[in-house]
DNA sequence: GATGAATGAGCCTTCATTCAT
DNA sequence: GATGAATGAAGGCTCATTCAT
């Protein structure tokens, strides 16, 4: 688990002139997010990761060899850091499958989660997935384990209430509809709020599950 | 409206060493199209551009004067086609509501319009989207037009069905599910087929207008 | 064969902003080789090189796309140029071995082949030699066939003045003479002229075959 | 004269983690002997010498202060190394001109002289020697005292064998067939043995002194 | 219209050097 | 003595753009 960012915020802020490595690395991932979503994947370079970081460009390839590695890192973190969040949801979450799938359409939706910087980033890395499969990798099987807990959920869902929706479909255009509004905050002119975001989501699990939402 | 990728191809036939202006432009658009889906957006350069055109660079130039103008171009292309593309369809369609969402959504999922090197270019675009506001204004009211059509018809909808839906919010749901079922088919590692995709965006419309669908 | 050097100048001196390809690539190997000359391997870069040849550094990687290549097509240049020089001698010289090995022997001396700047790219090459295969590879089979032709005149020299000596050892002695008085030229403090270096391989021929020379 | 090998590795082993000022020294000159061999002049690095030599690369510069410095001593040390490798080799061998030419020869080819690692180094420094002054003048003297030492001996064997050979030029031919087959011991791609090269060199000496040698 | 030589800004990367610990 | 974080100059390379032909 990565260290708490208030945590590395504080380190950061007291600001010597050497850091501990993990710190630095933690620190430059963070200014690599931010990059990335304040001038899209094309216009991200070291020496404005570095800027953001307050560093020298040197230190970002002293700490992770190539932008590349870099870039990947910062995928995987993030990928790590939204897994966790939508399995601590679960698990904090009683057992029924209608809190549960409540539990992770919230997670997903967790201020910690849909910082701009964040949605900026996972925007960037989409947009670059297609013709760079080894970002694909990075995430594919995070991504499937999500998916699959949903549709596990889906599939419980619908054996409780006899609804005659296909659990399957049911999970993916939940899941399509979480990432449509994710991308709708991020590039529509007149984003509407993420309490409006949430709102659709669970329009959506409504529509799907309505013994169990509304 | 551009020229038919027939003519397009009969006139380069023709004379491939000079070619009439309009001829050359669209020839360079699809070439870009088609880089943009191959290598990502910070990775097209014009010199690729030109040789998947079969021309020089330097000619790219001299159609478009910057690489800025061309992608510009290229986006506000792919939006006056997919615009024109659903609205020919709702034109050729029943006046009554049901049918006019049907012929949207089969609309957009003519195979005119999910070519991969398209949805390839759009995932592009959208992953540069929030760093260069030039773009957002080139599709930015095409789409607010998409999106108003939309609701009207949901509207219509649920005033004819008497559902208790928000027809903005079944609107939006809608949207996003299109988007993000033209999301997995680019990004999934083992996506579903585009017939797939369509049912699910059929579920969708069924959960939102049980009467009117399925 | 390359292009004669007087005209390469002529046509570089015209000085127009364009030049055809060939003129270009000659005029920046020439480049190259009076800057590993004046500079050394390790500190012979693009910069310099271009700046030497009077152009831009990105035309330098426009004509033979890194450094790498510039580096084997100039040793490839020197090479070939250093092999056509001696057959060229050998072939414009009469049959018999002692006119064949004057005629080689002044041939390494000639002062095309012996300018300051050729000498010093050779040690410059030399020196990197051991360390990068590709430019043993480069050059490793005219040496071959130099050493060869050598031998034979020496085994010739040996059936006709009756010598002693061994004619394999002889050719050796006689090629490491003529080079280490090259190296003398260019690594001593106080060198001694060509026609010094000269005398002292004439006398190493006259050692090995005292009826034939002196 | 350098500690033995023998005791710098013993007191290396002693106590790795501080060690006294010229052990350390002595064992980054051998780091950077072998650096230049295996890498090359232009890639030599302080990171490379000081993973040779197992520390930090911050502690080669603490012993030498710049890169500069530690190249120019390591030279110094090779020359120092070698010039004390033939006088002590010439002290030791009888007075007459003969056995002091043998006995130059053979310490010439003595198995630690002629080491791979020294070979190479002695290659990489030759060949960027044009460029760098400073290395020319840190072993000038001694190969010029060494140069002078083989003229006097040649002169004695000429004017003791009543040779007509020039006792400087003779000088000269040996000194490059030392250097020649050394260097063939490096660059060629299917180099000789070094008997073979000692073998070369011996032949020169009969054919400059038949009476004395073979 | 079309080509391709030429330029130069800006990128990633290497590496000698400095310095806090 | 020793380590390793940090800096910045400089190198190779890419690529948008200009322009002569």
């Amino acid at each position: 688990m990565p260290p708490e960012p208030a945590t590395v915020l504080a380190e950061a802020n007291r600001s010597p002139r050497t850091q501990s490595r993990e710190v630095r690395r933690q620190q430059l991932i963070e200014a690599t997010i931010s990059t990335l979503a304040a001038r899209g994947f094309a216009r991200t370079t070291l020496t404005e990761v570095a800027k953001t970081a307050g560093i020298s460009h040197g230190l970002v390839l002293f700490h992770f060899e190539t932008k590349e590695k870099l870039l990947t890192e910062t995928l995987t973190f993030m990928t790590e850091e939204y897994h966790q969040n939508w399995q601590a949801a679960l698990a904090a979450a009683p057992a029924d499958p209608a809190a549960q799938l409540l539990a992770l359409i919230k997670a997903d939706f967790a201020s910690a989660i849909t910082t701009p910087a964040r949605l900026g980033a996972w925007c960037a890395f989409w947009g670059e997935a297609q013709s760079r499969p080894i970002y694909q990798e990075a995430c594919g099987e995070k991504d499937a384990a999500y998916i699959r807990q949903l549709e596990v959920i889906c599939e419980e869902l619908v054996r409780q209430g006899g609804y005659g929706v296909d659990a399957i479909i049911a999970a993916r255009i939940l899941r399509v509809v979480i990432e449509g509004t994710w991308l709708d905050m991020m590039t529509m002119q007149n984003p509407y709020a993420p309490t409006e975001a949430l709102r659709t989501v669970m329009s959506t699990a409504a529509l799907c599950f309505p013994k169990h939402f509304r």
